[in-house]
DNA sequence: TTCATAGTTCGATGCTAACCGAAGCATGAC
DNA sequence: GTCATGCTTCGGTTAGCATCGAACTATGAA
């Protein structure tokens, strides 16, 4: 069993508290500066530049400079989809209350996931993505030829974000619901859509917040009631 | 944000070697007692115990009583799949080298994933249950009326799993193929029935093998290729 | 009973890593 | 040039925790 030391690795990782703040901060996708995650995780400058040096050697963040800033990211939605799944695994097993908050509650309606929509209307969507059969299981998810029209009627550039190496259509677990919901190039390019049309905007946190004519728009798109 | 001790609370139990090595040998849903425990993870005795009542205490793990033995099994496919992805992410990022031993070759072909067939043999199983409509997208994944009897002809007692709290039909990423298996119940129960019907058997470690005759009782089962 | 096996608890040791102060670079503004 | 800002590196302290030896409890066998 040469596979525990790679796990632990990994884990260790994200098993500091100072270090799991600054990755739950990133987990909208957003880039943020050294000093802002380390105001985030609650540690001084230097403490936190150790920290992202080691998760950045571990390719769990990669980090752009821009000017005398230095942005850090999550390396992919992959170290996101973990985030998540320990989440869910702290809620099960008991080592965190059920936080039932209104802040709470808003995320569980419409959170950001990554860089996608995720929460009840989230699973919403591809649920009525699936109905209208707009995609369809293959290996994963893959886009139907109606599926395609619709989207690009959505003003989604089909085109454009096949030629990427994104996958462009993938399944990823909600840990609020426990369903799927649509993430990969098109989930993406999807609620940067529903931002610019001015149908939902993002709240401090990962707080997606529809406005009531935007909810509207959106369920007569995809036909959802 | 208050997710970060969280997360770091459970991520850290899975940081440490010794025990992430405990958890790995845990990983294919059998029970193994403390002395096998601490065997596999090279700690003492001693030591074990310790990590077994952090993880015990967390409720990751189950214990039960047996005369003077002490039986530890995951608590539940949950913790996993967390593991699973971790190693998807240690692979992704580097931190492991690519092993293609013989025996990493045969954990890629069919391996045990907490109680359900993983690996290609796993993934294609699911493509071709899906190529046969026996199961359908719903939710999650659901079983189709033509699927229901197809199963029943191979044996399995739908019927009474449908009683159980657990989910019929889950889909499950497979780190190895980055795309999904069947879970849950019905995962469950076809495993058991292939090694009950000598197609396949397990191996040390996580490996299952199939049989030639069994490989092609398998693919004929299945309509594969 | 005595002995053996399985496991826990306690105590001491030693290593690792998180933390911060201070100093050092690098970039940009003026 | 000077100054300020953003971040990294170095050094020293501290705290936590993994580890094991030794002693202890519990179950089973003879």
């Amino acid at each position: 069993m040469k596979d525990g030391p790679v796990i632990a690795k990994i884990a260790a990782l994200l098993g500091d508290p100072a270090r799991a703040n600054m990755l739950t901060a990133l987990m909208d996708g957003r880039a943020l500066t050294a000093s802002e995650l380390a105001g985030l995780a609650g540690v001084t400058l230097q403490t936190a530049s150790g920290h992202l040096a080691k998760l950045s050697e571990a390719n769990l963040i990669d980090v752009e400079k821009q000017g005398r800033h230095r942005y850090f990211r999550l390396s992919g939605s992959d170290v996101a989809e973990v985030l998540e799944r320990l989440m869910g695994l702290a809620q099960r097993t008991g080592a965190v209350r059920v936080r039932t908050g209104p802040k709470d509650q808003a995320l569980r309606t419409a959170r950001i996931c990554y860089d996608h929509l995720a929460g009840e209307r989230g699973v919403e969507m591809l649920d009525a993505a699936r109905r209208l059969h707009l995609v369809a299981e293959d290996a994963d998810l893959a886009l139907t030829t109606k599926g395609r029209d619709f989207f690009i009627g959505l003003g989604v550039d089909i085109d454009r974000l096949e030629k990427g190496k994104r996958p462009l259509c993938r399944a990823c677990l909600d840990w609020s619901e426990r369903r799927n919901h649509l993430g990969g190039a098109l989930g993406a390019a999807l609620l940067d859509s529903f931002i610019e049309r001015g149908w939902a905007r993002r709240l401090e946190g990962r707080v997606i917040s529809f406005t009531p004519t935007g909810a509207q728009a959106f369920r007569s798109a995809f036909s959802i009631e």
